[in-house]
DNA sequence: GGAGGTCATAGGCGAACTCTATGACCTGCC
DNA sequence: GGCAGGTCATAGAGTTCGCCTATGACCTCC
């Protein structure tokens, strides 16, 4: 979906993105080079293919430094943009693996995990180098058991109340958006979706359990609860795939469309059901939470 | 910045990343390799050697097809993370080398370029393909100055209010924030810094003439205006560099100094200065926009 | 004018990737 | 039951690409 068309050819490559932002920041690309691990004469040619590959003059070499140009300047920040998101994929994938002695070990509901979670990570490698997160991902529901049964230290999950036995705390919000694909007799409407009108229409909807589900069906159930679904299923790309191949109406996260909605390949249809719901950090009561997941905590609060 | 410890080694190659998406979006490896013009053992070659590098199983492979493991399935949504904004630097980059026909000319300030601009040329190239944007980055002073020679059909500026012989519009607006490393005094503060402290502090500030510049200038006039900097540049990333160095206080845009405040490598000092500022497009009166043009501020817009 | 910094070039080596060709396996249809 | 069409894996060959070391040219500052 978001590759439609391959960019293959001219993508760059993420150590040559890396490369570029060392240079820019020490000014030099042999101690860029050394930044990196490689040699003075590498570091040359691949910021000179950078070059040739994009069609633009990144930096301008003498012989007492390399300095940006203009817009060498405004790529390299497009490049950092670029790195954060794959440094996030690094250490969420690090955390996938995990299996460490010393370690957290963090449960987080679908949306918690894709969106946030890796953000966190990052941000912690900085504040507390020496904690490894082992993560694992599942809907809300079986988040609080792992919880519960303590094969979690700490687990975030969506739109419940947290359950008594549980301390929990808020840590960010999300939204419920219905969404369609652009061709959609909804995208002409002129008026919000009534309530009764989303409950009485097959919807593509993520499984039971999940915290997505039982928001909106918590928000339907004055009105009849949600119809039957359209579709049903464990995973949200797959759900979106199917939204914009205009199979049904969707109920998904605005984090999980924005890009889609951005882009013109969905549609947000106004609604006046308010579908906003609150992700929570939960942890067992009766007992200190460690210090590593206050770290965590800390770092996702702010 | 972004990349104190290198990650190079486990660095995954954007390709590998975007054939990971194509798999889980086509359900086969053969299919996923056709999309990305290579043969299909290079396919799963090449997503074996992304499973080993980072020490996860991603796929289940069967005999009638390919399925992303759970863990598979949520690297996926952030290897779209990554590829959204790769995608966003290739576009950013065609528009920085463009000199086509049937362009559309447009000048933007830097926070604009660096942080919404990508966007929506990746959105605009979704909504229409045939448009060729021809992008030039300088401060707002100068942006304004180019959509008057006609040199620009549309400019992007911030913090200030249109001049009168342009059409404007806002797009979105953004928040100027003192910032300080993480030692520093400020940050042991109890109550928000008060505008004449801060009218009293040599800063590091852009140069003059910028957005960021002019909008805390204004802000700042009532109380003796801000004092002689303590360094003065031309972009923002050095200026970013120097304030996590611990030179000096900053002020700069939010959206530029966000990764790093997430990371703890600065601090933000609640001020009671209010520093918003609005994002808005401006193009010449007395003459239709032309249709391309249209197009992107749409997309601005949403 | 030397010392220490910059970057570029040349040559040789090695690894990594690609492709084609083939085989094994499953599913579904006839 | 067996064939057709899909899946993925393996093998082997060829080539490209990138790396490193060694060197040279140049600038700046002392």
């Amino acid at each position: 979906m978001t590759s439609r068309l391959p960019v293959s050819s001219r993508l760059p490559d993420l150590e040559a993105l890396e490369l570029l932002v060392a240079v820019a920041e020490t000014g030099s690309l042999g101690q860029a080079a050394g930044r990196l691990g490689i040699s003075q004469p590498s570091a040359s040619a691949r910021m000179r293919t950078l070059e040739r590959r994009l069609g633009v003059r990144l930096l301008d070499r003498s012989t007492s430094g390399s300095r940006l140009t203009a817009a060498g300047s405004v790529v390299t920040d497009w490049a950092r943009a670029v790195l954060v998101q794959a440094n996030a994929l690094v250490e969420g994938v690090a955390a996938l693996r995990s299996r460490q002695e010393d370690r957290l070990r963090v449960s987080a509901s679908l949306t918690v995990a894709e969106h946030l979670v890796p953000g966190w990570l990052v941000a912690l490698r900085e504040a507390a180098p020496g904690v490894h997160v082992e993560l694992n991902v599942t809907n809300s529901t079986h988040v609080i058991e792992r919880v519960r049964a303590d094969e979690a230290d700490l687990g975030f999950i969506e739109g419940r109340g947290a359950p008594r036995d549980l301390h929990s705390r808020a840590v960010g919000r999300d939204r419920l958006v219905v969404v369609v694909a652009p061709g959609h007799p909804w995208t002409r409407r002129r008026r919000p979706l009534r309530p009764v009108e989303l409950a009485a229409t097959p919807l593509l909807l993520r499984e039971a359990g999940s915290g997505t589900r039982e928001t909106f069906e918590a928000a339907l159930a004055p009105y009849g609860g949600p119809a039957e679904p359209a579709l049903e299923l464990g995973a949200t790309a797959p759900l979106r795939a199917a939204a914009v191949a205009g199979s049904a109406p969707a109920v998904l996260s605005a984090l999980v469309v924005a890009d889609e909605i951005a882009a013109g390949r969905l549609v947000e249809v106004p609604s006046e059901l308010r579908l906003e719901r609150v992700l929570r950090a939960v942890w067992p009561r009766g007992r200190e939470l460690p210090e590593p997941a206050l770290h965590l905590l800390r770092v996702a609060r702010s």
